[in-house]
DNA sequence: CTCCAAAATGACAAGGTTGTCAATTTCGGT
DNA sequence: ACCGAAATTGACAACCTTGTCATTTTGGAG
């Protein structure tokens, strides 16, 4: 079974699209690429001649003469769970589409840079992107730099003007989450953090912060508790808070993971939700929807975080400086079972 | 910062290599591919160049001259969920390592040949690995075989004498979860099935079987409910099982998301589990510790399972007609807390 | 020591694409 | 209709590796 529009069993080149289309092989490679010096009627022409012997140009051929590489990289500390799984199916999907490759490359320990140094000298990439807490490694950054990779932030800390970055809006999500629980007649919300150090965690505390002051509440420090996204600091979390002689009535957990910890810590304690206490995560991923009960939770889109990075990458290559505006991309709010009126 | 060993920008080439040691390009091929043809002194020789240089042979020279293309190619339905993620993550290490790309094609609907057949013609695969369903579609099957594509299925349905294939012991697996139940004192043991068609759907009951069997309960087949491995299909089952004049005691669920969705119906119909419902599931992986109580499950290794098909694949790739023997990867029966003495 | 077969090595081309730069065409203004 | 500049197109080399096939070297038998 071949594809058809074939005569012999090789692909067709670009030749033989040349051919077809009565023009020289260096027109095929400026159609196919793109650029901008060719005649509409040409291009036409060419275009058509592509289609009918559904020509696509080889990979390798063109790797091999061309700088770019086809090849982007993701750079990411821990490859577990939702987050960056789904990343990744992003970013494929989208690679996929437009002939590039994606390889990954977990980092670990102290000296991240000295691996990216490692990484890229063995292979020419046309740009990285990074999740937390890579994309906030100032050595990662630094040897970017050095090499000359173009790359795309996500989530990133302390973004710079102008730069390259992609991420949702962590102060309003989170606000929106606390007006919520303010709106349910809540006023002791419990908050806790999540990793140290992640963009996310701070921008979460101050839409917390802000929302109780939009709901005239004095901030209680006592009811923010540390945290780290995982399941366990959400039991301690939950532990901290409820053993509190004031406890509060709902608690805000970085993320679902850590959501699923309270849960978890409230029910061998004979806490149910929502009627004992209500409970926010932060993700929108399957954990919030397989605990019982069911999460309240920010839905964020992340295969849409990886795809976006690599839209950007594969945008911004070969033209070299493009406009480099941050894309912020939308979040929703799920209403879950885990919330109720106080 | 540059790599050490360079001169200049550019990294060195084979020629570099051949000149350094001494000897013709083609030599330097031959031994950075392990041809056999090779004296020893001049190997080493050689691998001593390509050392000191830190020579790496250009992908896309390589790809472009050679047939093999250094591609592999994962085919899946559905993109959802740890596990293809957890195949994928464990195949692309161990492609990285091993100099080799990865491309994701995801099937779906009716015409999973001819997608298939698309796919193949536009890219070209040294090999591809499947995971269910796409590995018991026929079409999908014929396709490769047509394309002279070597491939590895992975927990395939039927598989034949001598095929390549990769899984994990369902059947026992199985048996040990029910011969646990069994142990605690449980003899109404409900089983929700996975999804129809899939291999380890069928094996998982042949094993619930032989453990009923051999502690000598009778089956009650009303006991035995359909499910397809979500978490709707265990609110569902759980529903249909506890509905019984005589429910069950223990409930089985197809894998970790249908036991979350037991888990689910259960508290919200004022059961807790373990004491009034023990609960298994199956898979060992983010869900079975996030949800309330902790499953006791079965751990897969899934990530293995994508790094034994890729390293499967590699070690064929070239070596045409090396002894297909099935790989069993081990499984660990977990004890969580949603299962209690009778 | 010579000869021969087998083993080891080398010379050269080919693979499909894009960069460079030269050649040709187009088009606005006279 | 003609000129010159700009736009468009084309010829050819180069990218790096491996397959083919010829050549050289090795090592054992005579």
């Amino acid at each position: 079974m071949k594809s058809p529009g074939k005569k012999n069993g090789s692909p067709p080149t670009i030749i033989d699209v040349a051919n077809l289309a009565g023009v020289s092989m260096k027109t095929v490679s400026r159609v196919v690429n793109n650029e901008a010096t060719v005649r509409a009627k040409t291009r036409e022409r060419v275009q058509k001649a592509i289609d009918s012997l559904s020509y696509q140009r080889n990979v390798f051929a063109r790797g091999l003469r061309a700088d770019r590489s086809l090849v982007l990289g993701l750079l990411y500390e821990n490859p577990q769970g939702d987050y960056p799984a789904d990343i990744l199916h992003g970013a494929l999907a989208y690679c996929r589409e437009h002939g590039y490759h994606l390889v990954v490359e977990v980092l670990r320990g102290p000296d991240m840079g000295g691996q990216t140094a490692r990484f890229l000298s063995q292979t020419k990439l046309d740009g990285v992107f990074m999740t937390p807490p890579v994309c906030d490694n100032a050595s990662v950054l630094k040897v970017l730099k050095n090499f000359g990779v173009s790359y795309v932030r996500i989530s990133p800390n302390k973004p710079k003007r102008g730069e390259q970055y992609i991420a949702i809006d962590d102060f309003a999500a989170s606000k929106e989450v606390i007006d919520y629980l303010i709106s349910l007649g809540h006023r002791r919300i419990g908050f806790i953090k999540g990793m140290p150090g992640h963009a996310s965690t701070q921008a979460r505390l101050e839409g917390y912060k802000s929302a109780l002051e939009g709901g005239e509440i004095d901030l209680d420090e006592s009811l923010v508790v540390e945290g780290n996204f995982d399941f366990e600091s959400g039991v301690l979390g939950a532990e901290t808070l409820l053993a509190l002689s004031e406890p509060p009535t709902a608690i805000f957990a970085g993320n679902d993971e850590a959501a699923a910890g309270v849960l978890s810590y409230a029910h061998s304690h004979g806490l149910s939700a929502p009627q004992d206490l209500s409970v926010c995560g932060f993700d929108g991923g399957t954990i919030s929807k397989v605990v019982w009960p069911k999460l309240t939770t920010v839905m964020q889109p992340i295969r849409l975080l990886g795809e976006s990075a690599v839209r950007l990458l594969i945008a911004r290559d070969g033209n070299e400086h493009k406009a480099a505006k941050p894309v912020i991309l939308p979040h929703t709010l799920i209403i879950g079972d885990s919330t109720a009126r106080r």
